[in-house]
Formats: structure tokens, sequence, C-alpha cells
RNA sequence: GGGCGAUUAGCUCAGUUGGUAGAGCACUCGCUUCACAUGCGAGGGGUCACAGGUUCGAGUCCUGUAUCGCCCACCA
């Protein structure tokens, strides 16, 4: 193809819609149960319905389209599963927001009709991100898209449901939840960060009379709570207040009188060694308050205001009770100091609120039977973490499971399928009113208010999508996938989930390894996040550098499960690169007419040894990314193909073959065409999950490649490697020969040689190096411009020359003009000091007897023939010294 | 309180069985040479955080310390 076909410089812009449609339109992404093949499957981690595409999300689906890609030219048949989450709060959060600028709000629509505004909203906003993902390059089967409300997805949460119920694994009860005030939802325990707060410690003195100041001091971070007490605990051991217990004191404010009891959990050393006791409160109080068989008290409601049992506080804010509390004890002399106290407090994963410990009615997931199985799944190997550092965070959060707070006093969900009878109360499991109660026979039922947690529904995402419960073909063929990758952020809300999940309801585990990739974060190394607004807009990365440049870029900066240090500056490396291909392809189109790939005979081409040499390196590569795609080292797959395609490729084999594409045509000028033609056929496959616009588009216009939907590259076998292509003998030769050009090259600037000119150069080569040299000798006059080139064992050095030592061949420049003798000499003594430091401490190393009893004799040899050849090396340099020396007086 | 990760060139980071320390960016010098200035050529720059230990030999293995970061945890 004429080159002027091709623009100057890759234009994204201008493939990336095409290309990305000829695969759509192709049906290429769609996988189906095919017997004559193994299924490869990935399911997506469903991005929240409500989301916009960050730097996260491309890092995490660009791994997942390298992976996908690799395994379909593998010949997988290759499903990557797409689909979207509810996201139960985050969704009613964007929602109910958007009914407040409409001057409405959910309570007044009612609560069908709310959800129908959701669906609403999802059918006109949903589909962002399924579309920022495809300009992504995204090779999901978007035939498959799921959505965890789908009909089919919903059925399976009640099979869940109901299956969990019928095992007595799912209970409900009235416990203490984090509750979050501004949402007016409980979550689970997850779904709370918590974050580290300089509290204060308020010692507080609850007196033994009324209005006295007489008393027993506690400390507490929460004084509005006061109101809720019911006791103060001290330790039974504690001598302090040996005298006081089964004692009583009065609560302030309302004067309540309350026990002072005696429990082991209160720590002695801390604070004021008493502890005041609200079990509706706090947690630990709770567990207190069980034992000791003491009510508790409800003072905060559901939206975070004291409430009618807080007396004079009653209908403030907590924070705003907090502070009235404190400035009236203070006031009644019973505030006896406070002092300042690092704490950690929960927020609301979702809004940030503080959290509320309250006690409520919920229902709970049992996790203690799930959990046991999913540990097994790992010590037996079934199941592994990548990096391996992981099963350990794992096994920490299973053998210490909690049970999981699954309803969401929400309206956006799969609602509980429970109902309970009208008359008295009894809860009916099952899809569906029941006709009975089977207590009472009464027949009106109402549905049980709640929601599910979003994640009981993604939990079976592996399966669900894929028909579960029906036992669907998809389901037997696709289930269990092979691979999960995602971020460590939701290793215990998704990923440990799944796999009890999995096991339970599969009886298998959804997936043999889990891959977890680096958060990307900012220059700084702060989380990207909307408030701080470093985040850049994926999009407009991809508008600006093209999503291949962008895709590379992340791999190449990510290193197995390190974090990211992301910048817009860093798009340029994969903008570069993409360039750098497009026009080493320009270049080698330009030099195809009239060569046909399928008509090549390897065997009777004349290949040179530069052709053996980039055949070598090529094979070598294919290996390399190979390997360490399987392995998940995709960093350094990247990283492999760059050096190979730049640093091999352009940098030196296409300098090397222009020779003979300017040559008159003939036998050596096809093996040229056919080796050029075979390695950037070969780079675009290995290229293609990284980069596959650039390299689908390449591959249209290349001999022998094709746009038609048969041929497209994504349905390419992957390469495999060719161990006959390894020649070792050629490739040492053209590693010498780099060497020597680059000597050649350097000897000019430091000889002030302008560019431009052409330079006599000798080479004295051992004999056995000569014949490569000779055969090579063209190459050496054209990469560094040289005029007469003289090769052999015994040629005479130039009168004036300037010399370097290239392994055992000495390079003479000769110099026929002027020479600038000081400067020669002073290069030649800086090398050979260089040398001598490196002689001596290789001397010195052979030189200890422990070094050659005891290092393997290989080791041994190689240093001796190191010291040898630096030794003369040392010994070459010094001649010419000394005749520069001599010429110099 | 427990666990994990990081510490290598000015910056961002590679470095998988221990055997002469690498890349990109930045920097210096020179080049618009017929694919590419998103480029080409040649360079400079590192006690591999610190202290011990194992070893003939340690960036790499072991122990400890320091600094930074993350996760988990019911001391109010």
């Amino acid at each position: 193809m004429p080159i002027r076909e091709l623009e100057r410089t890759f234009d994204p812009a201008l493939v990336e819609g095409r290309i990305y449609k000829a695969w759509k339109d192709s049906g290429q992404f769609h996988a189906r149960p095919t017997p004559a093949r193994k299924p490869f499957t990935i399911m997506i981690p469903p991005p929240n319905v409500t989301g916009i595409l960050h730097m996260g999300h491309v890092l995490d689906n660009t791994i997942q389209d390298v992976v996908i890609r690799f395994r379909r030219m593998q010949g997988w048949e290759a499903l990557w599963q797409p689909g979207t989450d509810h996201a139960g709060i985050a969704t009613q959060n964007v929602v109910e927001k958007k009914l407040r600028d409409e001057g409405t709000s959910r309570k007044e629509l009612g609560r069908e009709e709310f959800v129908a505004r959701v669906w609403k909203w999802r059918e006109e906003y949903g589909g962002v991100i399924i579309r920022q993902l495809q300009r992504l390059g995204a090779s999901c089967d978007w035939e498959r898209e799921r959505f965890t409300m789908d009909e089919g997805l919903s059925s399976a949460v009640e099979e869940a449901f109901l299956h969990l119920y019928a095992k007595g694994l799912i209970y409900r009860g009235h416990y203490i939840v984090n509750w979050c005030p501004r949402c007016q939802t409980a979550i689970s325990d997850e779904e709370v960060e918590h974050v580290d707060v300089e509290g204060r410690l308020h010692f507080v003195t609850y007196p033994f009379e009324i209005g006295g100041t007489e008393g027993i001091t506690v400390a507490t971070t929460r004084p509005e709570t006061i109101l809720g007490d019911v006791a103060v605990a001290v330790n039974p051991a504690d001598e302090r207040y040996q005298a006081l217990i089964g004692k009583s004191v009065h609560v302030p404010f309302i004067d309540r009188p309350i026990p002072i009891i005696a429990d082991d959990y209160v720590e002695m050393e801390f604070g004021a060694g008493a502890l005041k006791v609200t079990p509706a409160h706090d947690i630990n109080d709770f567990e207190l308050g069980k034992r000791h068989h003491l009510e508790p008290i409800v003072v905060i409601d559901e939206t975070g205001t004291m409430n009618a049992a807080a007396g004079p506080f009653a209908g403030q804010d907590r924070f705003v009770a907090r502070k009235g509390v404190v400035h009236r004890l203070k006031e009644m002399g019973l505030l006896a100091r406070v002092e300042n106290h690092a704490m950690s407090l929960g927020h609301c994963h979702r809004c940030n609120t503080v959290i509320e410990p309250l006690l409520s009615r919920q229902w709970f997931v049992k996790m203690g039977p799930l959990a046991e199985p999913a540990i097994r799944a790992l010590k037996s190997g079934r199941l592994q973490f990548a990096p391996e550092h992981w099963n350990k965070v794992y096994l920490n959060w299973m053998t210490n499971i909690r049970d999981w707070c699954i309803s969401r006093q929400l309206w956006w969900g799969h609602r509980i399928p429970v109902w309970y009878c009208d008359q008295d109360a009894t809860p009916h499991a099952g899809r569906g009113a029941p006709t009975a109660c089977t207590i009472c026979g009464g027949a009106a039922f109402t549905q049980d208010p709640d929601v599910l947690d979003t994640w009981f529904s993604s939990w079976l995402w592996p399966f669900s999508t894929l028909g579960w419960p029906e036992r669907t073909k998809d389901l037997d063929y696709f289930y269990p996938t092979q691979y999960l990758t995602t971020g460590p952020d939701i290793i215990f809300f998704w990923v440990a989930r799944m796999v009890m999940a999995g096991i339970e309801f599969m009886d298998r585990e959804p997936f043999p390894v889990v891959y977890l990739h680096g958060i990307v974060r900012d220059e700084q190394g702060r989380k990207m996040s909307k408030s701080l607004g470093n985040s850049p807009d994926p999009l407009d990365l991809i508008d600006r550098y093209g999503a291949d440049a962008l895709r590379y870029t992340m791999i190449l900066l990510t290193p197995s499960g390190q974090d990211v240090l992301f910048s817009e500056k860093k798009c340029e490396v994969g903008r570069n690169f993409a360039n750098k291909i497009w026009n080493a392809s320009r270049l080698a189109l330009s030099h195809m007419e009239g060569f046909d790939p399928a008509a090549t005979d390897w065997k009777t081409l004349p290949l040179q040894d530069v052709d053996r040499w980039i055949l070598s390196r090529l094979d070598e590569t294919v290996e390399s990314v190979t390997g360490s795609l399987d392995t998940f080292r995709y960093n350094e797959a990247a990283r492999d193909l760059y050096e190979f395609a730049w640093g091999d490729f352009c940098d030196w084999y296409l300098e090397f073959a222009k020779q003979l594409f300017y040559a008159e045509p003939g036998p050596e000028r096809t093996a040229a065409q056919a080796v050029t033609h075979e390695v950037l056929a070969t780079l675009l496959h290995l290229l293609h999950p990284f980069q596959p616009f650039i390299t689908e588009e390449l591959w249209s216009v290349l001999p022998g490649g094709s746009s038609d939907g048969a041929s497209l590259l994504i349905r390419r076998p992957w390469p495999v490697s060719i161990p006959e292509r390894r020649d070792d003998a050629a490739s040492a030769g053209v590693a010498h020969l780099k060497e020597i050009i680059t000597s050649i090259r350097n000897l000019r600037i430091e000889m002030n040689v302008s560019p431009g000119k052409n330079v006599d150069v000798v080479l004295k080569a051992r004999p056995n190096e000569s014949g490569i040299l000779s055969r090579l000798s063209g190459y050496v006059r054209s990469l560094a411009k040289v005029g007469d080139l003289v090769i052999g064992p015994e040629v005479a050095r130039p009168e004036v020359a300037a010399a370097a030592v290239v392994g055992e061949t000495e390079v003479f420049l000769s110099l026929t003009g002027a020479i600038d003798l000081t400067a020669e000499s002073a290069r030649l003594n800086r090398e050979i000091d260089k040398i001598e430091k490196l002689a001596q401490s290789v001397e010195k190393k052979l030189a200890n007897e422990d070094f050659r009893a005891k290092a393997p004799a290989e080791v041994v040899e190689a240093e001796g023939e190191r010291l040898k050849l630096l030794r003369d090396t040392r010994a070459r340099l010094a001649d010419n010294l000394a005749i520069i020396s001599g010429g110099a007086k």
C-alpha cells in the first residue's frame, strides 16, 4: 500500500469508532457453549448503574480486556460477562436528589411511583458507563448484558433468600446495627468506614444523691448518650470501687437511679476505670446489658435526633445535644475534666455521615456455616489470590466473620420475600404471599417493607447472570469462571461473598484465581476522588491521547498489586508508543509492494544474520509475553513488547532492512520484506490485547491481513514460540555489530566529526569474528556513516586515529585532518581508568580462595574470562595512548 | 492492638530461582538524515532507607530499626 494513505501521525479519533463497530457487527464478542473448545469466563465487576467511568474502572477493565483478548486469541471460548449493579443506596440517593430539585420527594410520590421513577431514570442514564467502557475498547459480550434488578436475577435473589431461610441461615432480630441517619437505613459492617479522629474523653460524675456532686466518675466520648444510661460498670477486681458495687447512682438531668455493676469487660487502666452502660447505642454496652438483664433505653431516633426519652434535650440533633450536655454538666459541677482522645469513628461508606449504632429489628445471614467451606477452598488451593499476600487478608476476615445485616430501609432494591400475617404477625417466606397463615389461618398478609442489601444480588453474579436457578446450557458450560480481577477495596463486599455463594448454591468455587490490582492514585499518592478534583476524566484522556494510549499506559504503570500513581503526562508514553508502531508500519508498508506473504517459502529465503537475529528476538518476545500474561505480570508483558518493538525492531532492524528495501529487487530484498512482514504481523498480534484499535487498523492494511469479519485480529490465533527461529550465533554477531556501530558513533562525537561527514574506519577483529563482521559491513557503513571500511585480523592501524575496544575487536576511526590529541588522550585515560577499576575488582574476587573453592565452576570460569578480556582491552587502549603520546611530541 | 505493602538515578517506578544495577520522564550535547521532532544519535547521573546476620558473593534471603501508606480490630 502506498504510504501516503496512512496519516503521518496516528490519529485515534479516525479509527476507534470504525474499528469498534467492525468488532461488534462481526459478532466477535459473542461467546456460546462450544463443545470443541474450553470456556474461559470472566465476570465484569458490575459497576454501579449510577457510575461514570473513573480511572479505577479504566485499570480494572483494561486488565480484564487484555486477559479476555489474550485467551480468545489462544482459542478459548472466551466469555466476558458485562452488566451493572442496581446500587440500592447510591441510586436511591441520586433519584431522590432529582426529586428534590423538582420540588417533590420520595414520600410524596409513594413507594410504587418512586420505584417507577428509578426505573425511568435507569432507562435514561443507566447506560452511560456501559458506553464509556465500550470507548475504552472493552470486548464484553454485550448481548449478554445483565442488570441486578432484571427479572432473572431477581428470581435468583429470591431463590437464594428462600434457600438460606429454609436452612435456618437467615434470621430476624433486634440488634445494634450500623445506622446511617442520613440514608436512614441500616448498613453492614463492611459499609462502615473507620476514620481516625481526635475525640474528647469526658469525665462525668454520676452523683449518689440527686443534686449532689459526690459520686462515681466515668469516662465517655459520647456525653449525649448519658440520657440512655442504665448502669455504671466497674471491674470486679478493681479495689477502688469494691465498696460501691451494688450501690446506685443517678443519671444526670433525669435523675434516674442506676446500679453500679461489676463486669470483667471494664478495663481498670482506661479512663476512670468506670464505664457508663448505654445498651441502645453502643454495641459493647448492648452485650453488657444483656449479661446483666438491663433494659435498653433508646434516646436517639433514626434521623440522629434526640427523642422524648432524652428529657431536656429532646428534639435536638445528636451533636447539638452533645454540646448542650457538656455545657450543662459543667454548670452542675459534674464534669470532672476533659481529655483529648484519639479514636476511630465509623462513617457511612456512601454519604460519609457519622454512623449511629442503633438498636433495631433487622434481617441477618448467619455467616459461620458459609465461611467454613470458603476457608477450606483457600487452604486446599482451589482458590488463590494474586499477589498471594491477599490470602491472609481473606482468611483473617473469613475466620473472624460476623453475621451479615442484609435488610435495608430503602425502596429501591429486591424486596424481602417475607409476608406477615395481618392478624398474628407470623412471618411466611416464599415467592408471593401465602394463601393462609400457618398459625392462625388468616388470609391477609403484608410484605416486609425492607429491601435486601445490593451485595445480596451481587454475590450471586457469577451464576445468576448465566441463568441460575435454571440449569441452563450457559450455566453448565461457563460456570465456574476462570479468573476474577478487581480492586482490593471490594474483597469483602464482593469477592469473599461470591466464594461463599458459589460454594453454597453451585457447590463449586466461582473462580480459581483472584487477581487484585492496586488503587489508582494521583501524583501525591492521594486516592482519586470527586471532592479533591484530582481525578482526570478518562473520556477526556481517550479523546486527547486515544484509548490505546490510555490502556497501554495504565498497564505499563501497574506492577502486580501495587498502587498506581497516575498523572496525565504519563499518557504520553502510551501515545508515543502507539505512534511509533504506526510509523514503523508506515515504513514497512511503503516497501511491501509486490510482496505476497502467502507465497513466501521460508526454506529458500536467503536470510541474513540480521534477519536471524530479529527472528530470535521475536521468538523470545513471544515466549516472555505469553509467560507474563499467564502469570498476571501485565506490566512486564507491556514492557517487553515496548523494548522489542522500539529498541530492537525500530531502532535497529528496520534501519538494517532499509539497505535492502532501497536495493534492487531480488531474493535478498524479498527476504527482508518477508522478515519485516512477519515481525510486524506477529508484533501486532502480541500488542492487540493492549492496543486493540491501532493494531486492528494496521492489520487491516497489512498484506495478508484483512478487515473482513472472518479474519479480524481480535479472532486471530495467538503467536506461539517457534524454537527453530532462534539463532545464537547470528544474535551474538549482531549484538557485537550494534556495539561496534555505537562505538563508532561515540568516537565521531568525541572527535567532533560533523554528522554529515563520512569517516574511514578500520576494524581489527579476531579471525573468527572477521567473517561475520565482513558480511555485516554494509550496516556499519550506513548506520555509522562510514566511508572506507577495512576489516580483518591483520589490518594496519591508521596513522592518525581515535581508538576503542569493543569486546575483542579494535575500532579505529581514521582522522586524516586535525586531531585533538589532548582530548583523545584524555578520553583514552578515562577509558583505561574505568577498565582498570573493573579489572581490579574481578582480580580481587579471583584472588579469594573461598570464591575459587566454593563458587560454581562456571561462575569462576566466566570471571576468569572476563578478567582476561579486561586486561586485553586495557592493554590495547594503553597501546593507543602510547601511539598518541608519541605522535604528540 | 494486629496484619500488609512501600523505601533503588532529580521524579515515577521495573528488577521471578543470590553472580558486572535498568526503563520512562527530566537533564547535557549534536541532528529537521528519504517511517516517526509523539522523532534520531551520543552522554551524565545510584553506599539499592538504616543496622546486623547467612553466604565465596546480597537490591535480591533472615532479624531488627526508622519513615510513609493501607487494611482489620467492641478500651468507653
